[in-house]
DNA sequence: TGTGTATTATTGAGAACGCAAATGAGTGTA
DNA sequence: TACACTCATTTGCGTTCTCAATAATACACA
């Protein structure tokens, strides 16, 4: 009980203080980022829009709504499949490219000032190992295309 | 940087679940159980809305509409506090309690489940003393007054 | 081929929350 | 007393997300 309300403090104070600070510097929330991040890292810079909403732990509705805005600011291109007319793929465009370049130095450091401040780097991976156990979360943070 | 990632979505994932369930239940968010909870277990059963702010992560304005919520089905009731009339307490009402209690063998059995599921007994503390680390997080989970 | 089922994506409606601004109340200082 | 400052709370507004319903496509099988 206490580590599930434990998650939820952790999770609400640490996005809050993330995001404030992202929106500041570059007009992005968390979960803009993140999409950013996941496409930069796929091949071709592009995902199947529900792969990208499995990744980020977001229902397809919830992605729409996320490529929405990133679309709208140029950061995004929608591309179709030829092989299945019902996927969309998202791709990163050049300019989306240039603003995560612009903005990952000073998230990255943000995210490492609050954990370093407050772990040690073993127990940072302690955490990390733990947090994957969680259903859905193993294997959504790097390139893999997660068949 | 895993950490985090992983923290956003086991989050996510965690609280899309558990929120799903007990609002089919017992028409209850996670938060407003969370709030109860807290209420239940502080001295004389209220607490001053801002307390329950930083007990829940959120800000002022968002116990507001939590307990709008929460006063408008009759669980939680509104008092002042005589000796400073700039506070409000939130004090659970009778319904409230016999609510919590309806909602929380279920609630706390889908959580124990969650956990025990992919934990074992050790690691859901260990779990537990590392969120605890996150600024804000430790000593809000028991009944001590938060001075 | 025709039909039923699963999958991908979008839309409408609504909930939850943050920020900024405003209000009213306490406190300290001259 | 008068003034400035801080604190608890609420309100307006915008953002982000979910759920349920819908449409279009793919696929499996008789």
């Amino acid at each position: 009980m206490r580590a599930w309300t434990r998650l939820l403090r952790a999770h609400a104070a640490a996005t809050r203080l993330l995001n404030a600070e992202l929106q500041a510097k570059h007009g992005l929330s968390v979960n803009d980022y993140e999409a950013l991040y996941l496409l930069s890292q796929s091949e071709g810079g592009r995902l199947k829009r529900i792969d990208l909403a499995r990744r980020l732990a977001l229902t397809p509705s919830g992605v729409t709504r996320l490529l929405e805005g990133l679309e709208e600011g140029g950061l995004v291109e929608r591309t179709s499949c030829p092989s299945d007319r019902r996927v969309a793929y998202a791709e990163l465009t050049k300019d989306g490219a240039a603003k995560l370049e612009a903005a990952s130095c000073g998230h990255v450091g943000s995210i490492r000032e609050l954990f370093e401040e407050h772990f040690a780097d073993d127990e940072i991976d302690e955490l990390a190992e733990l947090l994957a156990r969680f259903p859905g979360v193993a294997g959504t943070d790097d390139s893999c295309p997660a068949a």
